[in-house]
RNA sequence: GGCGACGUGGCCAAGAGGUUAAGGCGGGGGUCUGCAAAACCCCUAUUCACCGGUUCGAAUCCGGUCGUCGCCUCCA
């Protein structure tokens, strides 16, 4: 049984979905600046909860938006000097490509709220039958005061809100948290018809317009950062428990903690923020991966160079377990299913990563182990493979040929003066090299056989000498 | 002002009343090796911010203190 902590009670639940499929959504970007590393972290936080889900039996309905119409993209399209679309979608086959680096599934719809423009004004043309929504002059705020539930979700009420001393007071309004359904466009912006003028959807709506029409009126799991808590998830609870009249909109909220850099939040607004390509210049996408699930979900994690770094060490370790050989003439003895075990076990306890990820480093000094004491690991290597998938880990990515320049390889040829053409690949020339240095350690010539390993070095590629031969391998210079 | 989270070894990070206080990285020692590399083995927190309390028993529960962060405004 798989327990997951839920925003809405604030404690552990059985996770029970209503129907055979699980209806999961999760809130996107909305694409108006490249992804950052807090992106990043959430994105694969759900992946890895959908692909958990998946592993489990379940069929998983995954949806995720974008929010290409806002004011924040309005702005960075009139400075660019480009339609709010073009740059909208500019950011997102970005984000496409990010996410695919990063081993993301994706998701099994993508909505674009200005694709989505019927079904928003539906929804707003319901509120307002129902009381819960009026217009002003073009634009149409949603009703706070009519929904006595608001507030479920963030814990707070009305009057407690109301003394916080940073909410603007706006006389269109008729309670200062009211919230915009739809607004009115100014001249230049991009704008559609609808009842009450031209205009264009607020944000909270489009959530809640998409997830009713991929999802229905109940959704199993809904998921984004804990900074969407309030107001946008309110909201969408408000906004869609009102229309609807059904409830629960959600049955399982799930937050993650916020990524930090240095002392604050990480966040596209103070500019505080180190993005994903950035990091992936420096780190490898199972690194990043490894390194956001080895803290629990609802935790923050801050970003530290030291702390990638070991990461992207432990994935080496875990790639060369997987990479390890078999021997045919192996004795059984590994259990590897109690691994497996041990991996739901942590799993289903409200996606407990960070100890699923020890279970993965277990298994592999099993595995090692199993190795060095000649035992059958087939098996097991299999499963550390399994498992690692599920955390979206791919531990096949990295056995990728080096990538060495083609002058570095000709300087080598040169230097060895190589029976070899010189456009040959890089493990050719390897090859070559080994069986020269083979020799010379054949005849003892040491030193002579250390410049060969030191050169191949410097280009990336450790070498180890076995009992049966010498092995290379892709590894830092 | 209101709401919430957190403070565990050199670093990262689990654990949520009784466990030898996971795991990773780093460090030390050893096995293997011509030397390395990798792997494996051993060691590296008598103690969980601090002070009280509850309990036979607390890192875990309660109260207080200090410190850090998030939300209440756009945010994953």
């Amino acid at each position: 049984m798989i327990r997951i902590y839920n925003t809405l009670s604030a404690q552990k639940e059985d996770f029970l979905p209503h129907g055979d499929t699980v209806k999961m959504y999760v809130c996107g970007v909305t694409p108006y600046a490249s992804c950052h590393l807090g992106h990043a972290m959430s994105y694969i936080i759900f992946d890895t909860i959908r692909r958990y889900l998946e592993f489990r039996g379940y069929t998983v309905e995954y949806i995720q938006n974008f929010t290409d119409i806002d004011d924040k993209i309005i702005t960075q399209a009139n400075e660019q000097g480009i339609p709010a679309k073009e740059l909208a979608e500019g950011f997102i086959n970005q984000y496409f490509t990010d996410m695919d680096v990063l081993n993301v599934k994706r998701a099994s719809v993508y909505p674009r709220a200005t694709e989505e423009i019927p079904k928003i004004i539906e929804m707003v043309e319901g509120l307002i039958q129902k009381g819960h929504a009026y217009e002003v002059n073009g634009d149409v705020y949603f009703r706070v005061a009519s929904d006595p539930d608001y507030g479920k979700l963030s814990g707070r009420n009305l009057e407690d809100m109301l003394a916080g001393a940073r909410i603007e007071v706006d006389d269109a309004k008729e309670h200062p948290l009211d919230f915009t359904l739809w607004k009115a466009s100014k001249p230049g912006e991009p704008h559609w018809p609808s009842p009450w003028g031209e205009g264009r959807p607020g944000w909270h709506i489009e959530c809640s317009a998409m997830s009713l029409k991929y999802l229905g009126e109940t959704l199993d799991i809904h998921g984004g950062g804990q900074d969407l808590i309030f107001p946008h998830h309110e909201n969408e609870i408000a906004q869609s428990e009102c229309y609807t009249g059904v409830k629960p909109f959600v049955r399982y909220w799930i937050h993650n903690g916020l990524m930090q850099l240095g002392e604050d939040k990480m966040s596209k607004s103070t500019g505080m923020l180190i993005s994903l390509s950035q990091a992936l210049e420096k780190y490898s996408a199972n690194a990043i991966r490894l390194w956001v699930l080895s803290s629990h979900y609802r935790s923050p994690i801050s970003y530290s160079d030291e702390s990638l770094a070991s990461m992207e060490r432990g994935v080496e370790r875990l790639v060369r377990a997987v990479h390890t050989d078999i021997v045919e003439s192996a004795i059984p003895g590994l259990d590897a299913q109690s691994y497996r075990e041990q991996f739901i076990e942590a799993m289903d306890d409200d996606f407990g990563t960070p100890q699923a990820v020890a279970v993965l480093f277990d298994l592999a000094r099993e595995i090692n182990r199993g190795y060095d004491e000649n035992m059958h690991i087939g098996e097991a290597k299999k499963v550390l493979w399994e498992l690692a998938d599920v955390l979206g880990l791919n531990l096949y990515a990295e056995l990728k040929t080096p990538d060495i320049s083609s002058q570095a390889l000709k300087a080598l040829i040169d230097k060895y003066i190589l029976d070899i053409e010189e456009t040959a690949d890089v493990a050719p020339v390897i090859a070559l090299l080994l069986e020269r240095r083979a020799q010379l350690r054949r005849d003892k010539d040491w030193q002579q056989a250390d410049v060969i390993r030191s050169d191949l070095k410097e280009l990336g590629i450790t070498l180890e000498d076995k009992p049966d031969g010498t092995v290379w391998r892709y590894g830092k210079p």
